[in-house]
DNA sequence: AAAGATTGAGCTATCAATCTTC
DNA sequence: GAAGATTGATAGCTCAATCTTT
């Protein structure tokens, strides 16, 4: 069933159902989870033609634009993909298996270590780049450049929230 | 990271190491990904209370919303909630060794069954309802009426488009 | 052959516990 | 004791293959 056609049926749904209650919230909530899993199936689907998927891509990303040569720890990672310590061990010893991240020692703490590009890494990132731009282009075509800084700013007021809770 | 200094800082980050790209719809694609993201989050605590999950919730709440009292077939769930049939058969059988849900035998068709609420599971649905509603609704706390009317428009747009390519 | 449901393999995520180093 | 990283347990999803029934 598509988005909106379930959206009017979840609302119809629930007054006939549950009057009492209000189903607004769920409206607005489940079309974000349903675009986000929808563009993960896209973006998934686009990286398998590199042997990759978003998850990795995203570390090998992340490293390529933030650039120190030293690479970044492991800690630094989890906080800019917002994702658990332990899951970046394993998006990062999946890259290292295949040669595209190594693992150095950090300069003064022995508990830490740097994670970089290799250089067929960076290579890789800076050929899918461009395609991958170009992709996401064409999954937001329907929206103009105005309503894609629209929702944008709708999103980011609501992650603030959530962020600040 | 919070979710706006993320965002400016790959802004910045890109243009700097590849200014021939543009990062303006990655800009519009990180933040849905992470606002669905953090509402998992705090979804998954709130039904943690109640000993459930995210997704099992959505299968009591679609079957109580759709309310034919002989129930769905799996194959109707997996549209409804746009998941694959193996993941909903995982969530039934969760959801059945609870005893929240049952599947009977359908009546002309030996190859489906029909997954139905328990008198528990209903009752599991309309108590924690309420609840659920609230908490939607002060994670949308910052969003006013009109704004999560626009969201949810813009994001529809954008889930249509998806699911037509 | 096609449809409904399940199983198995493979990924990725979380949380809690652990190990080493600070 | 706290911080950085890892391991183990648990759980969710996908896809591909399988089994039964239509």
């Amino acid at each position: 069933m598509n988005t909106d056609d379930l959206l009017n049926r979840i609302e119809l749904d629930w007054s006939r159902e549950r009057p009492d209650l209000t189903s607004l919230p769920m409206l607005t909530i489940i079309p974000v989870q349903r675009v986000s899993a929808l563009l993960d199936r896209e973006l998934g689907a686009f990286f398998s033609r590199f042997d990759l998927t978003p998850a990795s891509f995203d570390v090998l990303a992340t490293l390529r634009r933030s650039a120190p040569v030293e690479g970044l720890q492991l800690s630094q990672l989890s906080n800019l993909m917002a994702i658990t310590p332990p899951a970046v061990t394993k998006r990062v010893d999946n890259l290292e298996a295949r040669g595209w991240v190594q693992r150095a020692d950090h300069a003064t703490d022995r508990r830490a270590f740097l994670v970089r590009l290799t250089e067929r890494g960076r290579a890789l990132v800076d050929e899918v780049l461009p395609h991958h731009v170009e992709n996401e282009e064409r999954l937001l075509a329907p929206l103009s450049q105005d309503e894609r800084a629209l929702l944008r700013t709708l999103l980011v007021k609501l992650a603030q929230s959530i962020e600040a809770s």
